[in-house]
Formats: structure tokens, sequence, C-alpha cells
DNA sequence: TTCTTTATTGAGAATGAGTCTCATAAGAGT
DNA sequence: ACTCTTATGAGACTCATTCTCAATAAAGAA
């Protein structure tokens, strides 16, 4: 669990300024949990009477994801959702195709089959993108 | 290979026309090779006289992904792009961070492991994105 | 071939998630 | 408290993509 102390010193770490608007959009992001876009996380600002502008919302959630506090799921339907990383591992997603339900998963297998396919190719692996659409059974 | 009669029959076994603007679309994808955007495609058929609108190329790209003439293709700069199916096998992409290169890969196990963990949580995968980002070694 | 029906097209307006501007506010170091 | 510089708010703006609608043209029938 990421204290608010470590958010300061993330921040300050990469010369950004530690302000309340930075503290309640990553403290909301936490306390919502899941998958959630920049206008759900300002309307839920909004109805607690915080007052946080739309571009602080798209600002602070980005310097939160270059910093690696947050992570950017992009599932096709171009609205970016975010999801807090607290000390979790890391995971990949199922996005259900009749519900919109976003799974998570992690395989090991999977993560070194990754690596060792772009080693092969002569390059390193920086970030990567794997997502399963899914149906009921 | 596809032909054009090919590309007919797959448009009006759907109910939709075979038109000339759909036939240079896909020609023109296909002419091309590789992965590209509506707007090269418009620009690559405008500079050679041809007159296909915008809408139409976008529509039209539309109604080919839909009927498993075209993949799309989304690397995360808010360009949607395209590539034409021809016979080949499924493949999914590395994209080098350095030089913008996609470089197509496939691996059986990979593909395989991706079936077995959607099953284990009780559902059947419809379609999957895996994006390998990377840099030169 | 001509007729009818209905999908498609072109041109430009509209949409909307995300970004930018700039005047004002306020962190952080001294 | 002072200074320097970054952050914020409000709204304008961007730009890929979608929509509108009048005009056009496939496709099937006759
Ligand atoms: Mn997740
Ligand atoms: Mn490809
Ligand atoms: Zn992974
Ligand atoms: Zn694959």
């Amino acid at each position: 669990m990421k204290t608010n102390t470590q958010l300061k010193q993330i921040l300050q770490s990469e010369g950004f300024r530690y302000t309340p608007q930075r503290q309640m959009v990553w403290n909301e992001l936490r306390k919502m949990g899941g998958h959630h876009d920049c206008e759900e996380i300002y309307d839920e600002l909004k109805s607690k009477g915080t007052r946080v502008s739309r571009a602080t919302v798209y600002r602070t959630i980005d310097v939160l994801a270059r910093n690696g506090m947050v992570r950017k799921l992009e599932v096709g339907d171009g609205i970016a959702r975010y999801e807090a990383k607290e000390d979790e591992d890391h995971h990949d997603h199922m996005i259900c195709l009749d519900t919109g339900d976003i799974i998570e998963f992690y395989d090991e297998e999977l993560e070194r089959l990754q690596e060792k396919i772009v080693e092969k190719h002569g390059y390193t692996l920086v970030k990567h993108v794997h997502q399963l659409f899914v149906k009921k059974k």
C-alpha cells in the first residue's frame, strides 16, 4: 500500500510538486479501485465537492502514469482507462465482450515467452500490451 | 491471394454492394502492403487521380475489417492502422520505440497458452491484442 | 433495358477525448 | 517573507473519426 508520503517522494524525486490536486486524483483512483477513465475520476471528485479541473485530472494521470504510479489501459473504445498500481504484481487483461468486465490474469510462462521472442529478434522488451477479448462459455 | 471476384462475393454475401470505391480501397491497401492509416490510403488514391472521399475510405476500411478482409491495428498513437489480410496466417506485432518499425511475429506456443488461460477462467477466446514494444539491443 | 428499391457516396459539419494557452495561484528552496 | 518556477482552471483548440443529407448508382425485377 503506497502512502501519501511515498507519493510525495516519488513526485519530488522527479522534480514534480506535491500538490493537493495530485493527492486527490491519486487517492481517488486508489479508493475507486479497478479501471477508470479521466472523466469518471473527474466526476467522482466533483461529486464530493472537491474542485479539481478536468485538465488537471488528465495532466495528473499522465504524470502518475509516467512515474509508474498508474497504468494506462486502452481497450479499443477510444477511451483510455487507468488503474492505480499499488504493490501488486504485473498482470494483463481479459475483456468480456458481453459484459464489458475486465478480468485480470497473470501467467509466468507467457511473460517468459515474450522475452524470449523479443530477444530472438535482437531487441529488448520495454513493455507490452496483451489483451484477451472473450465471451462467456 | 484474394481476387476481386472474392471481394465481390464476400461483400455481397453480407448484403453489401460491390462498388468501385470499395475495390479501389481494397486494392490500394493490398498494393501498399504493410500497416497504413486511412489518411495514407486516401492520399495514395488521390495522388493517382482516383476520386474516393475520405469518408468513404473510413467507411470502406470499416466494412472490410468487419468482414475479415482487413485487420485493424492500434499502436497507441491515436491513429488506427490497417493491413490487408491475404491468405497469410495470424501474427502479432513488435513495435520498435526507436524507429516506429512494426515487426511481425508468430509463436505457436504463445497462441496455445492464451487459449488455455481463457478456458481456465471459463471463457472462450474471441480475439486478442498482443503487442511487444521494444528497443534495439 | 428500364424501373424500383435501397445502399453508397461526397462534401463538409459535427463529435469528443485529449491537449494547449495564458493569466493567476501556489509549491519549494533560501 | 522572497524568489523562482511549476501547477492550476477555464475554456479554446486539435484532429482522427463519425455523422448528415442530398445526390448517385448498385442489384434485382420485370
Ligand atoms: Mn488491471
Ligand atoms: Mn501485421
Ligand atoms: Zn504481461
Ligand atoms: Zn496472436
